[in-house]
DNA sequence: TAGTATGTTCGATAACTGTCGAACATACGC
DNA sequence: GCGTATGTTCGACAGTTATCGAACATACTA
């Protein structure tokens, strides 16, 4: 069973990061994640696109580095990358407090 | 003479400035002006493209109600918009701050 | 082994983006 | 008015993106 590749810590780049925020559908799928603490599961996400739309939306979130994204089985368990916080500190939790303010007007 | 249309502060939406930043050549001539603490000239930024395409990222930090752009006789200058900073508190602080840690690594 | 559930990948398409040089518009100075 | 400086707009081009349905791969289940 392949595993996903996420790039290195040294690797995330923060404007790969700002513009994998910069699409709704992928700032509402972080938001969630920031919202729930955990994982989620890759069919739980509360989404307006099919799956292949999502699926791309992964691979990018996941190549920016925000998310890990991990196999179960025949299931996928997505998660916040915690080493975002460390290599930008309070980036993402001003990112997020500002998509709280708006809410679903990303 | 015909000034700049910039967008009402209502209109300010979340994605759109973290797309405009999600450009290194944008995200530079934030950090830019930021470091400034004031208008710089059309002229004086630090960028690697030609005024074209420099006059097209103008276009976008506009547009997204980054930047403030105001015309003087046959030049401009270009500030940062305040309201950013009420509508989205701390988040652009944090943005720059990430900016400033990586250096010129955007 | 056959079927099912879960995502990924492929191919296509339409829209958007970043870039440039050239042409244009505007205001200043002589 | 005529040239010059400063940006904008236009047209073109190559590359990227978001989207979908269809086909595929993998792992569980019966």
């Amino acid at each position: 069973m392949k595993e996903f590749d996420h790039p290195e810590t040294e690797a995330i780049s923060l404007c790969n990061i700002l513009q994998a925020l910069g699409d709704p559908v992928r700032l509402s799928i972080v938001s969630q994640l920031a919202e729930n603490k955990s994982e989620i599961g890759w069919g739980e996400f509360e989404v307006v696109v099919g799956k292949a739309t999502l699926s791309h939306h992964m691979k990018c979130l996941r190549k920016a580095g925000l998310i890990n994204h991990r196999k179960e089985g025949t299931r996928c368990f997505v998660a916040l990358r915690a080493e975002i916080d460390i290599i930008f500190p309070g980036l993402l939790p001003s990112v997020l407090n500002a998509a709280i303010a708006v809410g679903k007007r990303l």
